[in-house]
Order: structure tokens, then C-alpha cells, then sequence
DNA sequence: AGCGCAATTGCGAATTATTCGCAATTGCGG
DNA sequence: CCGCAATTGCGAATAATTCGCAATTGCGCT
């Protein structure tokens, strides 16, 4: 957990506990997008008295501390990531649940925009795109 | 239910009940996106003995049929909307939970060349903006 | 119009994802 | 380094969805 991290729970009243730091740490170093079980489960490699409750504790409290984002991936349980990081838009594999990240070729100021004409105040965008890889095409094919 | 929409579900080897004919009617008619509980209860009161087994059977029958499809719209269980409806892009309220339909500002084509560089072939585009809306952001203001 | 049978339904129990209650522990401001 | 509210671990509770199975029914073939 680098500085900032610390700067947004503190701001947010909330402490800086080792589960919270190992738990962040986790999800940065995986680079992409884990389920809470994923998180439990590496988590706990370095703290093996961890509960699965802290974990979605934690992950509740970082996602209000705006620190990580909820992803809907088409599967029945949720996936988190570093909020802010780069290519953070999504095509995802009907068939085999690959997950490809991509830069959103959009300017946010045009979202935003876009928001504003009905009222809104747009804090995140979500672009997924749903479809076949080339590998799964292919094996259909035969 | 409409005559193309037999023909999908016979094209896919299903059969026409009585079920699949009501719980569609109801997702039609309500215009919006409804979640299955919603379909649920809305459809028990033309079949009182229908059963929330078949609600879920039916919206996945539907959902491979191509004909509905799945939403995430920040709660914990999906919604459900007709698939090819106008306006299927999402303005979410993170306070309220209010959500606003819009049309895609981006041509579909656009978005088909985006993922044929990754090698897929585009089948759904789901955009979601989350943000405050006007009201919600009035009432934080007081 | 009626038969046969696989597809579908309704029911309740099972499973999966997530949250909660509570006693024990611990971070951090003073 | 004290005190206490915030946090944790645990197991039980809840919510969303799926499953197993016996009874029912749509539909292709007469």
C-alpha cells in the first residue's frame, strides 16, 4: 500500500490494519480483475488466519473509498480492480470468459458531457464489449 | 409473443408454453428492465402457480436465444431487457439507484472494429455511466 | 383427434455469493 | 502506553440462483 492509499482511508476514518494492507497489495500485484474468493484465497497464503468476511470488508470499504471498482463480467460473482488504472475497459469472451483490456477510444470529457444533458455527474465508466475471441471462433468452426 | 419470436425459440429446439409466452409478454410490456424476482411476481398474477424455478429457466432459455439480455446495474442480482430495444445504454444513480436509457452515441461500427482488433467478433455492447444524478445532488448539497 | 415421449414445470432442497452478530483483538489519538 | 471505538475471525444468516425429481404437457407422427 503506497502513501496515497494510505491518505484516502485515513480521509475516509478508516485505519490502516496489516488485513487491509495485504488485501490491497494482493489486488495491485495481480495486475488485472480477481473475485473475492481469488483474493481470499492468495490473501491467505500470507496470512492464514484471514476470513473471507474481512475480505469483503475490505473490498467494500475500498470500493467506497473510491480505491478499487466492481466489475460485472458476465459470470454470477463479482470482480475488483484498481480504480484509475489504465485500460480499464473490457472485452470478454462468451465462450471461454477470456478477458481482454482495452483503452477507452472515447475522451472521458465526451462521457461526461454526455451525462450532463440528462443531470448527471458521471464518476465511472463502464464499456464492455461481449462477443467471440479468435480462438473460440476458430474450435467452432472446427 | 410475437411470431419471430417463436421462430427463434423453435429454431433453437425449444417449445412454446404457456410460461415462456406469459414471462416474455411481461418483460415486453414492461418497456424497462426488470429483475427476475420483478418477472416474478408481475407474471404470478396472470399464472398464479407458476413457480420462480421457471422464471429463472426461462430467462436463461431467452438469454441463449439471443432474445433478452443480462444487465449489471450496481445491485447485487441482474435485470433483464429485450435484446435490439432502442436505447439500451444505462445513466445509474449511485445514490438512488435510478437508471436513465440512452442511445449509443458511438456507431455500432465503431465498436465492431475496435474488437476486431483483438480478434473478436462484437455480439453485445454494454455501456454503463455511473454517477449522481440532479436530485441526489441536490438533496447532498440540502 | 390421439399417442408417445422428450422437454418442461412446480416444488422444495441445495448451492453459491455475500452479509451479519458478537466476543475478542488492535490501531491510533491523546 | 492507555482507552476505546474500529476491526477482525468465526460461524450462522440471508439473498440470488440452480438442481433433482416426479408429474405434466407440447408437438411430430400418424
Amino acid at each position: 500500500m503506497n502513501e496515497s492509499d494510505r491518505k484516502i482511508l485515513r480521509r475516509a476514518g478508516k485505519r490502516i490494519t496489516p488485513q487491509r494492507v495485504l488485501i490491497l497489495k494482493v489486488i495491485r500485484e495481480s495486475g488485472g480483475h480477481l473475485d473475492a474468493d481469488e483474493i481470499y484465497r492468495l490473501a491467505k497464503q500470507k496470512a492464514p488466519r484471514l476470513s473471507l468476511s474481512t475480505v469483503y470488508r475490505t473490498i467494500n470499504v475500498l470500493k467506497e473509498a473510491g480505491v478499487i471498482e466492481e466489475l460485472h463480467l458476465g459470470e454470477e460473482h463479482h470482480h475488483y480492480e484498481l480504480r484509475g488504472k489504465k485500460g480499464h475497459h473490457h472485452l470478454i469472451c462468451q465462450d471461454c470468459g477470456k478477458v481482454v483490456e482495452f483503452e477507452c477510444p472515447f475522451s472521458e470529457q465526451l462521457m461526461r458531457d454526455l451525462g450532463e444533458k440528462y443531470g448527471f455527474e458521471i464518476a465511472a465508466i463502464h464499456l464492455d464489449l461481449v462477443g467471440h475471441c479468435a480462438e473460440c471462433r476458430r474450435k467452432e468452426r472446427k
